[in-house]
DNA sequence: TTATTATTGAGAATAAATATCGCTTTTTAA
DNA sequence: TTAAAAAGCGATATTTATTCTCAATAATAA
């Protein structure tokens, strides 16, 4: 019996999407991906979160790796960089579920609630047909003062 | 011609938010929110560009100063802190021209489109009075991938 | 005017993120 | 199949943005 390669092919989004730009699809890769999808969408992490995570799970993977992951994940499409500002940024698995949810910021205390708007997603679909991109997801950030700051 | 005193006592917004919360108005707090309202609505600084800027119109104030005023303006709903998230944050004056207005960006490359919408100003607003909470702003945005990068 | 106390400036400290580099793994092409 | 090329990794040094510390200063209320 002859082998093309010492390794199973595996085809998935990260392996194809990473292949037509000549990069590779890594263990290291692999795992911080498969995190996310453990934790499930909705749920974000900053990188050094992602870091002990996986030395957990005996799964060690460099920070610095993290960190060049984490990027090309969100460039990929497949990852969200949350726009948190304290201690760093967040990162979230990218889903249909979380594609159109919205934000209530309070600018003094940061209390922040979530709601979901049919309107908005409409708006972002149009604006993105309009400029030929190709939407992915949107996101709409309300700054204001909760009763309880005014 | 006017003989309206040039000197009249101004209650501004600024001192008035203060002394409402035991908090000075002093020079440094004016020369930062004078800059952004020379500047314009619309145009964005880093601290480091205000510290420049000051500097170069030889007003002098110290980049801990202008760290921690730029935080107090954003909490007083004066300023406006972009996630652009490359190279730390920026600032805009916060007025009602720049209020409800919206990016549609490519998450390859970074390009982005603005565009305006009744439909989320409106969102916003529900959103708030469903809450409780007084509307400063709202901003949506639209990731996506422009045509260049698909 | 004076007392109180918030604020400032200067620079040290911290924290997040990136860059560097020798080494390993994977791919490509001969 | 194998050698050269390319991509990626870990460890850690470095950079950069931001916050902290503290003595000195100055805005405000009495």
């Amino acid at each position: 019996m002859s082998f093309s390669s010492q390794y199973q092919v595996i085809t998935s989004p990260l392996g194809d999407g990473l292949h037509k730009d000549g990069k590779r699809l890594t263990p290291q890769r692999l795992k911080v991906l498969n995190l996310f999808e453990n934790i499930g969408a909705g749920n974000h992490l900053s990188a050094e979160e992602v870091h002990a995570k996986l030395i957990k799970s005996s799964s060690k993977v460099s920070l610095a790796t993290i960190y060049r992951t984490l990027r090309l994940l969100v460039q990929m499409g497949l990852l969200h960089e949350l726009e948190i500002s304290e201690g760093g940024h967040r990162y979230e698995l990218l889903s249909n579920e979380t594609a159109d949810h919205h934000h209530l910021i309070c600018i003094r205390c940061g209390r922040t609630e979530e709601f979901e708007s049919d309107e908005v997603l409409k708006a972002g679909k149009v604006a993105a047909k309009v400029n030929g991109f190709t939407l992915i997801e949107s996101s709409l950030n309300v700054r204001a003062i909760c009763p309880n700051c005014i």
